[in-house]
DNA sequence: CTGTTAGCGCCTTCAT
DNA sequence: ATGAAGGCGCTAACAG
């Protein structure tokens, strides 16, 4: 089955069945109406992979994230979908466990199938991965990543969402600290670190102990337990997200301590859990799908060429006060 | 960038660098070597397009679920691609929120882009999708939905998985029971569904009142707050899936019930967070990972022509228990 | 073993 | 407004 054969049903030729298949070009109504026909006869449809040849343009995306089945990620790709669906564009997914060979692996097979772009979120690093995509001139949004305005970026407020949390918190009266947080290397860690940082310059009489390390329940669970152990308890602990606000929960438990009695304690992202732990979390709400979703519409205007110049997106985010933060009175 | 610049480069026709690219025929070391130095210095990568063009496969798999931002689907799909990845073909992913016209335009759009094979993680209902994948050919497993044998499909335990956690509840002692299932027309909720009933005929002297309804966190709190305000709470309810059992507990906090003192709940699937909901649920593990792997595994097989004849394959679960049931004295 | 040639199915000048 | 013809980049006969 062929544009040679609905050409032929409908007696013109290909080229006119072409013009009206696509619109391209002026065709009478008489010829129009009878390839119509012929293609609705024949159920004809037209072969993608030859006109994606031919075109050079693939109706795919690709997006590369960290691990689908972290809870936090889904919900990008949800909302990058829903948006690509709409154009008749497809999502192909890939995992990239945060490693830059795997990464690079990724790019090298995205860019190999001619996706029409990528949403990248990516491990941090200035690695290959993002020099090979940058030479190969495939349009790219980071997604969750800033990047200073060299490549375009929608990404959520990181800075003005932990300094809500800190604000709120000196509010209850705390005034010790710990913050565990996530890879020195990801923007959105530096962020949310900067942020506690800065808030606790601000503030002489608080104290502060800050730690780098992985957005991970095990990760935050085994670190905070270390320091439980080891030193005298803070007013909070403040979480780099809420699988590490879990963590950090779930070891206060181990060591006896109630939250938020003993010890406050903040998440961040607000994925669909957080309301459903024990205790349900303070944190901040992000708006992931949405994420997810700008950042696809981005994309296309970018593949469609009506948007040239990289811009930055900046999502708000809010504060969600539940039950693992109380008053503190000293 | 051209097959026909590597032959100009190496001094070869262009059928010799298809030769050495596809290993497809002898070629001597002579020229093999040279096309190879070529490719090297040009940095040549054959395109992937014109190939599919030719060849006719695209590897591309495409996979159609309800939803990725449902916790029970990333792990398939994380499973897939891992297993797909090692054989260079890429995932492209469907969301079709279980209605059957989405479900339709995902299949439509797969076949359109020619995907080599899909998986499938259907609505249950034999729709025009179902239809459509038959009449195309096109290599199609399903995941987590039985098809009686007339295509391929992995499945876990569901009817052994919930005859066990019935066992299990019988032996704690108790003897009623509310059952509240999931869609009447999934495959996993039948099997669920008639395994509770199966073990209620075998065992006259329990009671057990059966519900169908949907797999969700709302669905279950609403018809559980009902349930608990109009009738004499039972012994346990049993919940078709995770989420289902965190609906119930739930609205047994709000009745202010407490589980498992006033009544035990369980769940099935054993997602991340069952372990940490409060309380810990009892429930089924199922290798979700493994179902998404395995069904990929299969596909390929179909897809290289290995294998021809539809198999079914059943995945074993185990009871994990934890503290959301506890032994019922009479 | 190697090269020439004919498509895969489509779109798009270029003439008419 | 319409048709004929030439590729897009690659693979696979078919000759030699």
């Amino acid at each position: 089955m062929d544009i040679r054969d609905v050409a032929r049903h409908a007696g013109v030729s290909i080229a006119t069945v072409s013009r009206v298949l696509n619109n391209s070009a002026k065709v009478s109504d008489e010829l129009r109406s009878r390839v119509l026909e012929a293609v609705e006869e024949l159920d004809f449809r037209p072969d993608h992979l030859a006109r994606s040849l031919r075109n050079r343009q693939t109706s795919i995306v690709g997006i590369i994230i960290p691990d689908i089945s972290n809870p936090f990620f889904p919900l990008i790709a949800r909302g990058a979908e829903d948006v690509l669906r709409r154009a008749d564009i497809s999502l192909m997914i890939f995992n990239s466990d945060q490693k830059p060979a795997t990464e690079l692996q990724a790019v090298e097979m995205m860019l190999a199938k001619k996706v029409d772009g990528i949403l990248f979120v990516g491990t941090g690093a200035d690695n290959e991965a993002v020099t090979l995509m940058r030479t190969s001139r495939t349009p790219v949004v980071y997604l969750d990543r800033s990047e200073k305005g060299r490549v375009a970026s929608v990404v959520t407020d990181n800075y003005g969402g932990m300094t809500k949390i800190m604000t709120y918190m000196l509010e209850l009266g705390h005034t010790s600290f710990w913050y565990l947080g996530g890879p020195p290397l990801l923007s959105t860690a530096i962020e949310r670190k900067r942020a506690v940082i800065d808030f606790s310059r601000h503030h002489k009489h608080i104290s502060l102990k800050v730690y780098s390390g992985h957005y991970t329940y095990e990760w935050a669970y085994s670190k905070a337990s270390e320091l439980l152990k080891a030193e005298r308890t803070p007013h909070a602990i403040i979480a780099g997200n809420d699988l590490m606000a879990m963590g950090v929960i779930d070891a206060c438990n181990s060591e006896n301590l109630v939250v938020p009695d003993d010890v406050s304690v903040t998440g961040f992202d607000d994925i669909f859990f957080a309301s459903h732990f024990d205790p349900p979390l303070t944190t901040i709400r992000q708006p992931i799908y949405k994420l997810g979703a700008l950042g696809a519409k981005l994309l296309r205007e970018y593949i469609k060429g009506t948007r040239k110049k990289p811009v930055s997106r900046v999502l708000e985010v809010n504060l969600v006060v539940r039950a693992s933060t109380c008053r503190r009175s000293i």
